[in-house]
DNA sequence: GTCTATAATGGGATAGAC
DNA sequence: GTCTATCCCATTATAGAC
């Protein structure tokens, strides 16, 4: 593991905390821990970053703008906004089965951010961008469908968000995949509902 | 801190240790810190309780039961389901304002049972409880309310936890309840319309 | 830049005096 | 039963040889 830029090894290092948290826990994630993942010494992990709280800050940004993008692609058009919407959490379900890990992590993350002073902007930040990304998907999901939201975006955006997180901390301690798209499914045939036709938007029209 | 049974002061370690982690955080429970709390020697703790562990034990099952029992007492009759729902709703972010470390240990105590083979099986029992809170409380407040529900308890029982875990994830980040009690109405409206006149339960009838 | 070795701290648990 | 003292382990972080 000689050669190596800096800022690689601190990609390494990123990626290996994930691994190792997403596996053990973010309590099992020691400096220790994770420069072994990496393949590296501990001594490195105190050359790449100045202390574990840095290496946790970056990782929470890094993941957050994962989700992020996840969201983003996961939007096509369906039939109508409650297809529209299913697949986005079809999507979702289908992610959360095959990396448990990864959303546990957040979670741990947020917690773990919140009882820190030194990280709990963090926090957040973390809810930031998912409020984000529930608008971007909503706004998505209305134009591919052609409708307009009759709820203000914002109690929607965190309805959005209060369901996601209320499934995902449910499913994490069952793994029910089929309870929990049932409950959100219920929920999601409502929200479709706070729709009307949209008024076709046209090249800035008045 | 003498003459006092074996019993008392298992109770008064518990006590100290929800205090503790209330305030701190989960992690900050250290046998330690909790033995401090409760005015104890190290060696007392390890006397009372086998370990650490086992304290974590008996806390989530203690803490489980105290929900369980604030649900039970929330209910009261209201005009209709969507009054009936929204004062229990009102009621559990009253609480969550007042003890937010209380809802932030039981995250964190279930996010660390679930990485905790030993205690595993007490985040299952923890959401049991949970959903039989919640068929509780549903069943009571249509009683209250004089309707029946139109979708299967199991399912509306999870949507209940999912929106109020959901919604404590959330609030316990921005503390803003207001935005939290948004998201919340425009869902519980919701709820209140999957119920239908209940059709007079005589004494037993055919 | 990279490693070995170690400092400094704090944790769970227990031995053994009283 | 209760306390002091301690064991033993893991942790973060760094010093200093190479």
């Amino acid at each position: 593991m000689a050669r190596m830029s800096a800022d690689a090894r601190r990609a390494e290092l990123l990626a290996a905390a994930l691994r190792v948290m997403s596996r053990d826990g973010v309590a099992a994630g020691t400096t220790r821990a994770i420069a072994a993942e990496a393949g590296m010494v501990l001594a490195t992990f105190h050359y790449c970053f100045r202390s574990r709280n840095e290496l946790l800050r970056e990782l929470i940004i890094m993941l957050a703008g994962i989700e992020r993008e996840a969201a983003r692609a996961a939007m096509q058009p369906g039939r109508n906004i409650r297809e529209t919407l299913r697949q986005a959490v079809d999507g979702y379900l289908e992610h959360l089965e095959k990396n448990p890990g990864h959303e546990q992590v957040l979670f741990e993350l947020n917690h773990h951010a919140l009882r820190t002073p030194e990280l709990r902007d963090l926090a957040d930040e973390q809810y930031r961008q998912y409020y984000e990304s529930a608008t971007m998907l909503l706004t998505t999901a209305a134009e591919l469908a052609g409708v307009e939201w009759q709820v203000e975006m914002p109690v929607l955006a965190r309805m959005v968000v209060t369901m996601i997180d209320g499934a995902t901390t449910t499913w994490l301690v069952d793994h029910d995949t089929d309870r929990t798209r049932a409950a959100l499914d219920v929920m999601l045939d409502y929200v479709a509902t706070l729709t009307k036709p949209a008024r076709r938007p046209r090249q800035g029209s008045a």
